[in-house]
DNA sequence: ACATTTCTTGAAACCGGTTACATAGAAGTG
DNA sequence: CACTTCTATGTAACCGGTTTCAAGAAATGT
């Protein structure tokens, strides 16, 4: 492989010359300079980020921290964050956890001396064993981490909020008895969507519990709940899942029994999976722009390279309703665009 | 930022032992090697990556270098990468050559001195600048690329056999007058399945040339074909798309004009997305592992880095039928498990 | 007890770049 | 023409690790 001193002997002047004419620096000579990147060009010379990133204190890329990468979320979220970053001229480092509090630690460490950069979503654990292992001076911001209390600014999708529209939502349009098929019990978005659901149930005071069923984010469990609801004669006129593949797994069982949606029981998921507009009928759900929030992370990190001392905010992206043909027909597609959420919009381009 | 001096005067040590007891050298004494471990935790030590590979030539890094990072593909692509890489202990560097050549070429530069080998989806392009700009001595995998001829190994999924399997199925089931809805002219994927389609055309020598419709692989491009066979009254028995998305939109189209699927008209698809089971009917398909692809790939990088000076072979992962819904059912799954394609299947293990 | 081998440790060189500082020659000034 | 200022280039130090080599200490053999 050839180095700088190859391309410095081959063009007949030192080393130091070299580097300045191929970093485009003004003290040097046109004819110099032509030597300089003809040589290079001519043995083919590639410099080594590694030595690079040593002397000059940063390495143009950013290491990105997921907890696994798996399906869709993961490839919108990254496709965001790629986005601003390749405008900066940034790499990217990807790296997976691969679940574990521990695999998080490792995965970090090795982001050391590879990035001037963090981008984390971190899995559903202790805060201060995180931050433990954080290094000290790197510039980090957390993806859908409620991380006001531990100092590092963070971006996440404001769950709750958008869970108890959907709830508000299909209780408008005239359902009385909304069943949720709830998500993991140790995932953090699953437990913000809950509440969101419970929250506005308390609110019109309903005398019966709201009615929860357990599930953990797959098709089945939505399938199960479905056959849980018919097998139980429950009195539903409304499921609300915690995401929308179950939802889907719930409407295929409903529709099988025979159960007319959205008239006998309406539906509706969280996501907008891009399937969700291929069911039959089309899946009413919670739209979340996972991309827009790759980006405003992305965004964040950007503002603390530049040396923005800014605060450790948590910025909270609000998602929208897409009713779409599982709930009854009151309102066809509601946005919610608070002047909050329009803000945070702007910001992003 | 604490570095290995800091721990080395913490410890009372040379530089030289506690590089040495940091990374296990046996010849180190177990209280010196105690001192160490318990100053570098104490100052919170992570070495340098960068340094560190400049030392070691090596980096345990591995460089993806993809076309885009929209969408399903590149998730289970990179999906099944890093599930061997991981195991390899191997870092992701993930980069976007946003569709250009040049893109390519900056890209595979930026990764020299920061990966071990190459991992590349290259664009439709002249294969001699790729070569060009591959940096030397790398080790390096193409993916999705017939590179016989320029001498870097590759895996590739057969998509050629695929399509002629699925049209000689289609055939097979009873269908005549089969209509291709073709991909971007400029997509080697799109390319080698309207060739296997025309070539099983050939192969039962109808006098009709075989029809072709035009497409770009999104699901307006299927709807636009749909109408086309609607509104034209073009006497056709099956469609068969050169991916999901256009079958997806092609089938709603049929639908919503009252033709009945399969009966009047078969539809298939190519690709197996998780939407294709949804879809009602659901689609019949070819089914690609794009997984089993990365992770082929991965193993052939490995199997280079850990020196095997294995030749340029070009391997070739053979998909399978999957037949639903939206073709008449004279066989409910068909597989073509042929020896190669075994053989093919445990390599990856 | 002394010679020889083995083991632990430290000093220094090195990986491949960048840059502070020194220097020599060119250009500018009175 | 002598003096200063400027500019292009080279020398050497440095970034943060790893590793070779040498040396001293400890263990072993006779």
């Amino acid at each position: 492989m050839t180095t700088i001193r190859d391309v410095a002997r081959t063009a007949g002047v030192s080393v130091a010359t070299a580097s300045r004419a191929l970093n485009g620096h003004l003290n040097v000579t046109d004819g110099v300079r032509q030597r300089v990147t003809d040589a290079a060009a001519l043995l083919n010379y590639i410099p080594h980020s590694g030595a690079r990133s040593l002397t000059r204190q940063r390495s143009d890329a950013i290491g990105v921290v997921l907890p696994d990468l798996f399906g869709e979320y993961f490839s919108e979220l990254v496709r965001g964050i790629d986005k601003v970053a390749h405008q900066a001229g940034l790499q990217l480092l990807l790296s997976n956890m691969h679940g574990s509090a521990q695999g998080t630690a490792t995965a970090i460490r090795a982001m050391r001396g590879r990035v001037d950069g963090l981008l984390i979503m971190p899995p559903d654990t202790d805060p201060a064993y995180l931050v433990a292992n954080l290094p000290p001076k790197l510039p980090t911001v957390l993806i859908n981490y409620p991380a006001g209390s531990i100092g590092i600014p963070s971006v996440a999708i404001d769950n709750y909020s958008g869970a108890r529209a959907m709830t508000e939502a299909l209780l408008a349009s005239g359902c009385k008895r909304i069943a949720h098929i709830a998500g993991p019990r140790d995932n953090r978005d699953a437990r913000e969507r809950l509440r969101g659901f419970v929250d506005a149930m308390r609110q019109v005071g309903d005398e019966h519990s709201p009615l929860i069923l357990p599930g953990d984010f797959t098709e089945e469990a939505g399938a199960e709940a479905a056959r849980l609801i018919i097998a139980g004669n429950v009195a539903v006129d409304a499921v609300f899942a915690a995401n929308d593949m179950m939802a889907v797994g719930c409407l295929a069982v409903l529709r099988d029994a025979g159960i007319d949606v959205p008239d006998q029981i309406a539906v509706a998921g969280f996501d907008d999976i891009p399937l969700a507009r291929h069911t039959y009928p089309a899946l009413s759900t919670v739209e979340v722009h996972i991309a827009d929030m790759g980006a405003a992370a992305m965004s964040l990190l950007l503002a603390q390279l530049q040396g923005d001392d800014l605060p450790a905010q948590n910025h909270l992206l609000q998602p929208a309703l897409m009713m779409r043909g599982t709930t009854s027909i009151k309102q066809k597609k509601m946005r919610r665009p608070t002047a909050k959420n329009q803000r945070e919009k702007r910001e992003l381009s």
